[in-house]
Parts: structure tokens; C-alpha cells; sequence
DNA sequence: TCAGTGACCAGAC
DNA sequence: CGTCTGGCCACTG
């Protein structure tokens, strides 16, 4: 499976509440040096419907740029989920997601298939 | 083939 | 806090 269908994999399993950073995600898909390349995908939105408010860069910190319509959208649709910002920054500690390690194998399992 | 470009990252100031 | 650097690598023209 390519790492843009583990990618998608992945970011489907977020939970609400929670948020991961782009070097995370990349490593999650067992391509620890792809971190540009999640940004990438969800820039050309190669990764399939995927709550992308939920990505943050590895200091907490939200994307910015053009990433959303305005500059506020991921801070709100944060907030509905009851994830603090403060200062245009999340608390990792607090909110980073960390799969169960049920969830690690299940991916793995998946991972090992060649199409889904 | 090749240089330029990132919704990144860790480390150094 | 902020800015810069070198490293990273798929994608693009």
C-alpha cells in the first residue's frame, strides 16, 4: 500500500479532541522521513476526506498560511472539539494523539495489503 | 534529467 | 518567544 493510502488510513483513525503532528503521521505510515510529504498530500488533498484541523507541526503549533479558507478555521473547528488554543498554539502533551497499540497492529495488518 | 518547491523537523543562536 | 540552517523527499515543469 502506498503511503498516501496509509496516510489516509491513518488520519481516519484521529479522534475528535485529539490533534498529530505532520512527523507523527509520516512516521505512523512507517516513512519517518516523510513529514513534508503529509503537508503535500493534504495541500492536493491526496489523502481522501481527512480532518485535516487535527494536524499540527511538531511544536503545537497551527498551520497557517492557506492552509483553510481563513486563518481562524482550524482554530474553530479545534475548539468545537473542545481542544484549547492558545496563541495560535496547542498543547501537545495535552492533546497529541497516541494510537493504541491495537490500533498499531491493526495498521500494520493493513499496511501489508497490496490494494484496498 | 534536473533544478525548484514546500500546510515539515531538529538544532543552534 | 523568533529566525536561520541543513536535512529531508515526492512532485512538478
Amino acid at each position: 500500500m502506498d503511503f498516501y493510502k496509509r496516510l489516509a488510513l491513518v488520519g481516519g483513525m484521529i479522534p475528535e479532541g485529539k490533534v498529530v503532528s505532520y512527523g507523527r503521521l509520516a512516521l505512523l505510515c512507517g516513512c519517518p522521513h516523510n513529514a513534508r510529504q503529509v503537508g503535500y498530500a493534504l495541500k492536493t488533498d491526496r489523502a481522501g476526506s481527512f480532518p485535516a484541523h487535527r494536524v499540527v507541526n511538531s511544536s503545537g503549533i497551527l498551520s497557517g498560511a492557506a492552509a483553510f479558507e481563513t486563518m481562524d478555521v482550524q482554530r474553530l473547528l479545534l475548539e468545537k472539539e473542545s481542544v484549547e488554543v492558545i496563541d495560535r498554539k496547542v498543547d501537545l502533551e495535552k492533546y497529541e494523539w497516541h494510537p493504541s497499540l491495537e490500533d498499531a497492529i491493526w495498521l500494520r495488518e493493513q499496511f501489508r495489503e497490496r490494494d484496498i
